[in-house]
DNA sequence: CGGACTTTGTGCAAACGTTCACAAGGGCGT
DNA sequence: ACGCCCTTGTGAACGTTTGCACAAAGTCCG
């Protein structure tokens, strides 16, 4: 039973937005299986996962009527949902290409194989990294990773390599089987179709938040609580700058980073 | 001139999809000006940055009117301006708590310093790791965080340690001063109205690819291409139904992973 | 066994985002 | 100087997402 997705209802299709939440529950709700609690109301499932509850119940029904009325939702058995809906009851293996900080990380990274993702390969092509052993996976080299893919019947694969490198990685990864691309390198990736690229740009997160910062500091203008003011006006324009054409080099030296706080 | 921002025309707030672009088509315009050109239309910019070129248009138009009709835009002024709508033309000093894999590949993202963020401080509790020095910052005990932040004026703050202290951390970067956060943690933080929070979860991408990746697969069936199609049925339930009480536990034996594509 | 109470599931309307298509406007060749 | 051609900027249609508000449907207690 509730073997074939996509056809109980009228649900063709999953809005993206939903799929997008459904790890967000998922992460709750094992939080709360942890916690032996066995059921679970749309409110406060919602705050758990910090969403809006109606939100929250328009989602699970387009997965199936899973809740009771009056009581709420079965914790395991909504779990055991999202995790088929989602694809999370077979094994994915996964490699990661590149064994830099990024790739070392996310070998690490705790969430990746307790949620059915296992790392199938680390690939690098320093010679220097080849061979070595990061988190319990010996890295393989660059050239090998059409012979990892197609021997592990891998389909996601992440790229954490130098930007540069990150096309080339791409194209390969796609020839050998690769169907779904996790991209932490800043460049936009080219792909046929059929192929999905979900992309990972910590500059970019940092660049919205600071827009989120300087929108608030405009309010607040001079100085917000007992805060040292000094550093709002160390402008350092320099690196923009230059590669511009419009120059303003102000204060060059960084008054800051090295030993200033006593330990 | 052009000092005052959202005040020149009627835009009074620049749609949220719209900055979250803003930094795609900067990376694209430096990119563009590494290689020396000057101008670019809308069409070309759309293209190297992977999005539809009425919706750059678009949104290029709510920070004003920084193109030529006929021509294109240029490339150096528009740099600036979206620089400068972004908050980037002053130097944002970060924290980043937790020097582990993630906080180590952050300090040494390449992305990081380059648009005018500066590594402030990191800090970690482990005193096996205080005082070491990663990407060139010393590394600070957690109980410093509050000197830290307030003697440099950070307003932004990274977590990269592990989830159950995401919480206390935020608690405390935000009391120090702190109004944006960018959460590496899997856990879903509560902060006083004023503060914003961003979260990477490198799980939660994993699992929104393996669920296209789960219905790619439905299609071509059996297999696709020539790949070898056993670990398609290599299902490994077990820790799912662990958590669940739901136990069907299949082949409990990974029969992947250790030495299998001789080097 | 019945009625009150609780919580789900959903119709609907508003907000938001995307895409098309085209008029407005500027450069460029002649 | 004039008209052609190119590209921007934007009005309008469309699709998606959100959130309210409430009926449907179950539980629990007396």
């Amino acid at each position: 039973m509730s073997r074939r997705t996509a056809s109980d209802k009228g649900m063709q299709g999953i809005p993206e937005a939903t799929i997008a939440r459904l790890p967000l529950y998922l992460r709750a709700l094992y939080a709360l299986a942890d916690r032996d609690i066995a059921s679970v109301s749309s409110e406060e499932l919602a705050a758990a996962s910090g969403v809006n509850s109606a939100k929250l119940r328009k989602d699970l029904s387009h997965l199936g009527s899973y809740g009771t009325r009056g009581v709420g939702y079965d914790v395991g058995y909504l779990i055991y949902q999202i995790s088929r809906e989602l694809g999370l009851t077979q094994d994915w293996p996964v490699v990661i290409v590149g064994a830099g900080n990024l790739g070392r990380a996310l070998a690490n990274y705790g969430g990746f194989a307790s949620r059915g993702f296992r790392v199938a390969a680390m690939l690098d092509s320093d010679p220097l990294v080849v061979g070595t052993v990061i988190a319990g996976h010996r890295v393989y080299g660059a050239d090998e990773m059409e012979r990892v893919v197609v021997r592990y019947g891998v389909m996601i694969g992440a790229i954490t390599a130098p930007a540069v490198a990150a096309q080339d990685i791409c194209d390969r990864l796609v020839t050998a089987g690769v169907t779904s691309i996790l991209n932490f390198a800043p460049v936009v990736l080219n792909v046929p179709d059929g192929v999905d690229v979900r992309k990972v740009d910590l500059s970019i997160e940092l660049q919205i938040l600071a827009f989120h910062a300087q929108r608030k500091s405009e309010f607040r203008v001079p100085h917000c609580g007992d805060r040292d003011v000094r550093s709002l006006d160390a402008h350092r324009r320099g690196d923009l700058a230059s590669s511009t054409g419009r120059g303003l080099p102000l204060d060059g030296d960084d008054p800051v980073a090295a030993e200033a706080v006593g330990t």
